[in-house]
DNA sequence: CGCTAACCGAGACGGTACGTCAAGTCTTAAC
DNA sequence: GTTAAGACTTGACGTACCGTCTCGGTTAGCG
């Protein structure tokens, strides 16, 4: 999900990179972004949060949602990587839950909502997102798809229409955000999931 | 929807309001966002476009998204209001068909999206855009109602979810628009659905 | 002074004039010129704390160095005309207090100054203006011409120049208001005045 | 007189100020003064006359009077300071003359003029305005006090009335403008204040 | 151990759009 | 046909960030 460059460029001398500065801007984004949300969120705003150059900032993430992503993967830390229970039902159940418990870290769910409004605002970015959203969305269906291996679905689900029944609802209540996202509510998505599913 | 006054204000004279103006105002804004898309939108250039002075376009409309929430309403026209065909299965199909119509539409389809990340950028827009949400949603709780006292539905349904299972997924798709919205998706939501509430 | 049509057009109908707006307008005028300076005076401003709408003002005053000048000359009232003691020094004592007794008036000292700035700006006013100030010379020159035909000023005294000595100072003095204007000063500015004409 | 700092600020880093960007602002300022006048002069259009970013302009000037004041700054380039001859007809000469000699220039004229205007606008410019205009008034003071040390002129001078007479007459011919201001008229002038003055 | 490349801070720069304000004109309704 | 009300075009205001750039100064590692 990191955005900024992992290769190893021929370096043949120079300055090594700051890991400080590096770190005071990504928890400078991750504050900025809880206090007064994505909109308000610059990158001169971030700079000055992180006693930064605005050049530091840019020679480092190129844009906006660049530093917003990487402060979101900064923020996961550690990820449950893909479930294998051995049954749909626990599958669902865990990826669900691990889902729902992103409405109790405001720094991901800002920073989830504001990419996706940044989707809808930049195209060039709604590239770069909706590749994210496929590495997400193949977790599920591999996840069914072990499941359809195992009988418990019907050979004929229709894998694409099911993993929009698992994000679906999940992004709409993160984005009205008509009612809080409680993970007691990962509970009842799961149940209706497996009706809908496996009937 | 509409953000502009209706009542009749008790006018004892003035200049009237030239409709013209406001006409082609909406047409300049539903073009712009069709080509250029929500983030391009400035209302300079909305004004440029339609050949009026910005100050006539911040007199109607006190911000872009009101701008463009009366050019969706704009280009809905005459809505098809809740239907009520007598059996479950009639109304959902009917209100989902519809709903998946808009994908067809860019106008409709770039100012919701677009509206939709205002919501997430601009708290005060927030509270408004959950408003006109919550009227969208209460025709789908009315209509599941309906079922509830017809016994198509057990009395146990918990709307508010059932309410998710239906706008979430279309939302899904339309944001993250991984694949083109077909109105012949709108079956196999309709199915899932039925599937999912009604065992 | 005033600009307001004082003929009587062969009206043949229509509603009156409305001599409460005019007055209330001017009144109108003093009042803003003096809480907030010509500066900060708009028409808008004006036809607001009138009640009066801004067609009305612009019906009667084309702009507002016209307004203000009116607003001037309804200030001023009963003008002394010019003085005519019999002296030189009797003359001008008497013409220099009264000048001097605009410093005590705020209305007329925010006017002329605003009117004086005015000028500076629009030259199509800074013609008209010209012409009230041409007026305001010419009782110094005649009143000068009188006390070269009693022999107290030799005939070869330039009257430019010398009304220049008369107003110079004294505008300088209202203009810069490095120091209030006392009309105490006065007598100073007529003993310098003598002696510098006749020697 | 400049507004802008001239003092060297403890710089740590930062690109260096585009003195050609500075230039060609005051020089497009000076123009604008003169072919349109201190009224029309904007900071848009001076921006836009330099080929500079209107942000540039702001940058350095707070406001358009802060402009002007330089543009007369660098016009000025190197003043003649405080005469010394000796005498007091001698010293008043220079000074005088000097004076009149801004007649001849109209980008002085027109930024003088518009200044004054601007003071009586702008009560916060009126301030630093009266202040400059105090720093002109020191030099006749200090050229008057010397002369009253040389017995030259009476110690009971008012120095403060003397000045006005020397500035007044002046600054009315100036704003006023009902004859040109002719270099020779500052004979004249001096003539009559000796007269005044030291009878 | 000095060279050199990349870093970092600071901040100037050309831009673009913002939302506001008042100017002055024009259109309509009421009296 | 004047008056009130207010819509309209126009143009500048001063502000905020954008993303780029140019500096002075620092800090490795390589040779």
């Amino acid at each position: 999900m990191s955005i900024t460059p992992s290769g190893n460029p021929p370096r043949t001398g120079g300055r090594l990179r700051n890991e400080d500065a590096h770190h005071s801007v990504l928890e400078a984004t991750a504050a900025l972004l809880v206090e007064n949300g994505y909109g308000a969120l610059t990158i001169e705003g971030v700079a000055k949060r992180a006693n930064v150059a605005k050049s530091t900032v840019y020679r480092w993430w190129k844009s906006k949602p660049a530093l917003v992503m990487d402060a979101y993967a900064h923020e996961t830390a550690t990820r449950v990587p893909e479930p294998d229970t051995g049954t749909l039902a626990g599958d669902l159940t865990a990826f669900v839950a691990d889902l729902y418990r992103i409405g109790r870290d405001p720094v991901r769910t800002k920073a989830l909502t504001g990419l996706m409004a940044e989707a809808q605002l930049d195209p060039a970015f709604a590239e770069a997102f909706r590749a994210w959203v496929a590495t997400r969305r193949e977790l599920v269906t591999t996840l069914l798809t072990r499941a359809v291996t195992r009988e418990e679905l019907p050979a004929t689900t229709d894998l694409d229409h099911a993993t929009d029944l698992v994000f679906g609802p999940f992004w709409y209540r993160l984005l009205v955000a008509h009612a809080p996202l409680d993970p007691a509510d990962a509970k009842a998505h799961v149940t209706t999931l497996l009706r809908a599913l496996a009937p």
